[in-house]
DNA sequence: GACCGTTCTCAGCTTTTTCTCAGGTTTCGG
DNA sequence: CCGAAACCTGAGAAAAAGCTGAGAACGGTC
């Protein structure tokens, strides 16, 4: 993969949590080493900032189509630019995320692509742990067949628990993968949030979200 | 598929969204190009731009009838050429779509053409989801067996919510297929083709249209 | 050029979600 | 068993998202 802003801190994080899930990552900071790097290293999917300080993103889009070198591209949209804008620019397969974005819904939405294009084998879109089902195409989720409501936040946070089961996941971990990179709010949105899913996922069956003190949450069965 | 444009930014949206639908897909930019690509490949269809800069897109058809080398063309007219020149020179299976066209449209023209030379199965042209049917080639839309009266725009919204039952479609795909590649405007438009299709669709019978908060819209039967 | 149906824009309103906060409960080391 | 830290949860304010009616703009037709 190859993660394209002229932001350091962002280009970090991002690349950090792609390593973290096992992707290769290359980087570039402008949009003339992002067409050096795609000519050389022929990345399998790019995250592409809009707006960089020698070309815009659509720019280096356009150039690499006219040379056949097409690549599936994941816009990365300022809070300004009108989603309007990227929009006429992104049809046919591309996709964007405004900023600022979560990595949960960053790394949803490049699998998205990796399983489109072929790139991953077709893996599907519906995510299992004991009688807990979660669809990522129609999101949907069940318990023991039974549908569960959830909202936007709630349905990423019980994503990123299922995608990473029995594994102990910490407040850092969680807070920086479900909300945006610059919330600068309260820890202890994440508290509430956790109660909220508890009572809509564990309201019946053995409870599956349990807390590790002084560490974080983990989604596991209860131990007898 | 064989895509013949001379703008490359048309070519890589109609390209990108064909791969995207799984077909194979070849580009060309001039009519010498297109001659030689059809020549080595034998494509099933071809999406051929009237307007080529080395000659005009009939040319190319015409060349390819004199050497029986037919293939089923699908003609992007320009926004300025009448309606009336395109018809009178399209012949037997082809068709056209007068640019700006919407991706909804055009794969919509081209799984007929398939459909009509046979390359596809034979498959039906009614989408069906619950007591909902939409029939592609008479354009009939009826719930419980009572017709149902749609605009163009409607019926294109209708349609791509049908051909992806289930899942949830955010509102940048729906833009982008729905909508011509070209539009700029308001994003809000969706939500009041939203409101028309539910005033018709949903006027009785349980709702089928149903909003994901913060994702987008899904076409489903309402959760007991 | 006037008409008609369609498409798009806009603004006010309603609903839902997100976040903050405060008072309680649990846990655990000493 | 006590106190401190960690955690839980209900209530409600603030923000965001979505719905819809009214009407302007557009495009085709007579």
């Amino acid at each position: 993969m190859l993660v394209v802003d002229d932001e350091p801190g962002i280009v970090e994080v991002i690349s950090m949590a792609l390593r973290h899930h096992g992707f290769g990552v290359d980087t570039a900071a402008t949009g003339r080493e992002a067409l050096d790097s795609v000519r050389r290293w022929h990345p399998h999917v790019m995250v592409l900032d809009v707006m960089l300080p020698d070309m815009e993103g659509f720019e280096v889009a356009r150039r690499l189509a006219a040379e056949h070198a097409e690549v599936p591209i994941l816009f990365l949209s300022a809070r300004d630019t009108t989603a309007d804008k990227v929009r006429g620019l992104t049809t046919g397969g591309d996709d964007y995320v405004t900023k600022p974005f979560s990595l949960e819904e960053l790394i949803a939405r490049l699998r998205n692509i990796l399983r489109r294009t072929g790139v991953a084998e077709a893996s599907s879109s519906r995510l299992r742990f004991a009688d807990l089902e979660l669809d990522e195409d129609t999101f949907e989720v069940t318990r023991d067949g039974r549908a569960i409501e959830l909202t936007a936040t709630e349905f990423r946070l019980l994503r990123y628990l299922m995608t990473n089961p029995r594994r102990v996941l910490t407040r850092a971990q969680l807070l920086d993968h479900v909300w945006s990179y610059d919330f600068g709010g309260d820890a202890r949105v994440l508290e509430t949030y956790i109660s909220y899913l508890r009572k809509k996922v564990d309201a019946e069956g053995p409870p599956l979200l349990h807390t590790v003190r002084g560490v974080g949450y983990t989604l596991r069965l209860p131990r007898e």
